[in-house]
RNA sequence: GGUCCCAUCGUCAAGCGGUUAAGACACCACCCUUUCAAGGUGGUUUCAGCGGUUCGAAUCCGCUUGGGACUACCA
């Protein structure tokens, strides 16, 4: 068979040949170790917070090895693309700071000496590649349609036969230059296949940065290279693209760790050095019992929107990542609390190799600190930034109070153990919104967190009464709180936490109690910072006007 | 069905043949207390099961079970 007349037969019209490739893209000039890697998403649909956990791990590989970090676009099924889908990707992508050295920006247009990075716009390539395979026996062509594969199927199955394009399933594998030709004459499309050498009985052994060594079964199918429209699906762009990209690492899911087998036989029959590999667990949820992979179309915290709309800050999220990325994250945070997070080491021995439930309770606790850290500037911005996108009335609040918000938020702030109130953007009304006069508005006492459980009404109403009557604006805490404590023996309430706690009996509560009262009745919440600072802030006259409306409504 | 991957507290996890089996989140209790939080201290809870190898197994090997992925001219 003179497999070039083939190969001319197939692709007349394609003329470059595999030594322009390998010198229009040379090998990447780096220093030792350096790793180039890439995120090579699907336009698809919405960005999936597992890609941006990839993508975190892969950033940070390629910055702390000096090497280079590429975005693909794997546009070549053309059925599932969507409008603006990179647009997405790239925005999504940017709003959790990951930047990439090479590749394609939000219009589409390329930058980096390795382009273009569109994997529709690479079509003369993988023709070229092809072309050559075809050229060397490696490959040929397949004018079978879906009707026989099908039915091929059906017929693997009944007889519980290994289900694919080998042996005597392969039809064209074997077709004469005649038949071909005749074929093509005939306007028959015509999609290439992989020569496989190999058989499912062959195991290979496959070193994986994260997995350690795996045991496979080699691949025994004629896999298409190239569709019938000429463009290839993921395994041949994935073997041209990451060759000719000069990438050295590939960071992936670990849904294809099955298909490794077929990829590393594409990079032989190309004649390329085999590519490394890190297989990455993705991201589970609880569902009943049992963990299942988070479901782009189930679960809303698939979607990185999700994290915006809710208002978890930008930081928040990659330090959460980055716990669940490497478990000594951790560790490192603790020693070094002040650093930047770009300064950690993420290291594949490291890497869970089953995937981690995204635990939403962790990832709060995480933000709170991250949170609890900004000073009250950098709160007001953020804050103000996310309500300006989600909850624009309160945005309009916190710009016309934008000192009086900045001061909101300097309460025990900035201190050596600051408030871990809230957890992101969207709780900041409910954590602090009392503060504001257009805010406050209870018009019911089932709008108060009043403890009724321990006081009655009438204790607490005589309580407020009371303490409208002797209240003043001070300026020492300790006279103010010691005020609070005097009133609270009045009605029977321990002025001593100590004394209480040994006779609880012979007391109606403590001062805790007092002030816990007032505290819902100027705010509503039983849990806010410092009341003290708090009256401060609102001044004589709202306060006295609080403690009245709550007695009216009790 | 076939192929492959994975398995330590409720969750995330240290562990690499000898440990009282770390730590974090969550939960509970207590302490502190000029209030709420925060913080501090302590606690509940884990090696999926069964065999083997070994003086010794969470760790190595088998089997079983459970979970997951793949099985496209999708990626």
């Amino acid at each position: 068979m003179d497999y070039k007349k083939l190969a001319d037969l197939l692709f007349p019209d394609v003329k470059i040949t595999l030594e322009d490739l390998e010198k229009r893209y040379p090998e990447r000039k780096l220093p030792e170790g350096a790793i180039v890697t890439r995120f090579a998403p699907s336009p698809t649909g919405f960005l999936h917070i597992g890609s941006v956990f990839t993508c975190l791990v892969a950033d940070n590989f390629a910055k702390k090895s000096n090497g280079v970090f590429i975005l693909r676009i794997e546009d070549t099924d053309q059925n599932r693309k969507i409008q603006d889908g990179v647009k997405l990707i790239i925005q999504g992508l940017n709003r959790y700071h990951i930047n990439f050295d090479e590749g394609v920006d939000e219009n589409g247009k390329d930058y980096g000496d390795y382009g273009t990075y569109t994997q529709s716009q690479r079509k003369p390539i993988y023709m070229a590649m092809a072309k050559y395979l075809v050229s060397i026996g490696k490959a040929y062509p397949c004018f079978c349609d879906e009707e026989t594969s099908q039915r091929d199927k059906a017929i693997q199955e009944a007889n519980k036969e290994l289900i694919g394009y080998y042996g005597s399933y392969a039809h064209c594998r074997d077709l004469t230059l005649e038949e071909v030709e005749a074929n093509l004459k005939a306007g028959k499309k015509f999609a290439i296949r992989l020569r496989c050498e190999s058989n499912a009985d062959h195991k290979i052994i496959v070193e994986d940065a994260i997995r350690g060594t795996l045991k496979l079964s080699d691949n025994f199918n004629d896999v298409v290279i190239l569709k019938r429209d000429f463009l290839p699906p993921y395994n041949f762009a994935h073997a041209c693209d990451d060759h000719f990209m000069r990438v050295n690492l590939v960071i992936r899911g670990d849904e294809y760790i099955p298909s490794i087998a077929e990829h590393l036989q594409i990079f032989k029959a190309l004649g390329f050095e085999p590519i490394k590999y890190a297989h990455v667990a993705p991201m589970q949820k609880m569902e009943g019992n049992s963990k299942r992979k988070i479901s782009k179309r189930k679960d809303p915290e698939a979607n990185v929107t999700f994290y915006l709309e809710e208002g978890y800050p930008v930081d928040g999220v990659r330090e959460y990542l980055m716990n669940v990325a490497n478990s000594n994250f951790e560790e490192w945070r603790k020693q070094n609390q002040d650093a930047d997070i770009d300064d950690f080491v993420v290291t594949t021995e490291k890497m869970s190799k089953s995937g981690a439930l995204f635990d939403l309770p962790k990832l709060n606790d995480v933000s709170k600190n991250v949170i609890s850290k900004f000073d009250a500037q950098k709160v007001y911005d953020l804050c103000l930034e996310w309500a300006e996108q989600y909850d624009k009335p309160f945005a309009e609040i916190l710009k016309a109070n934008k000192d009086y918000a900045i001061k909101v938020f300097s309460i025990e702030r900035g201190t050596q153990k600051p408030r871990k109130d809230i957890a992101k953007w969207n709780e900041t009304k409910g954590a602090f919104g009392y503060f504001f006069k257009d805010l406050f508005n209870p018009k019911s006492v089932d709008e108060y967190e009043f403890n009724f459980e321990k006081f009655d009404r009438e204790t607490i109403k005589k309580v407020i009464e009371k303490y409208i009557g002797v209240y003043q604006q001070e300026a020492e805490n300790s006279v103010w709180f010691g005020k609070i404590k005097e009133l609270g023996v009045e009605f029977g309430f321990a002025n001593d936490m100590k004394v209480y706690k040994a006779n609880p009996q012979d007391y109606v509560g403590h001062y805790g109690d007092v002030a816990s009262i007032l505290r819902v009745a100027i705010t509503t919440k039983a849990n806010t910072p410092d009341l003290f600072q708090i009256c401060t802030l609102l001044g004589y006259d709202e306060v006295v006007s609080r403690l009245k409306k709550a007695v009216e409504l009790l």
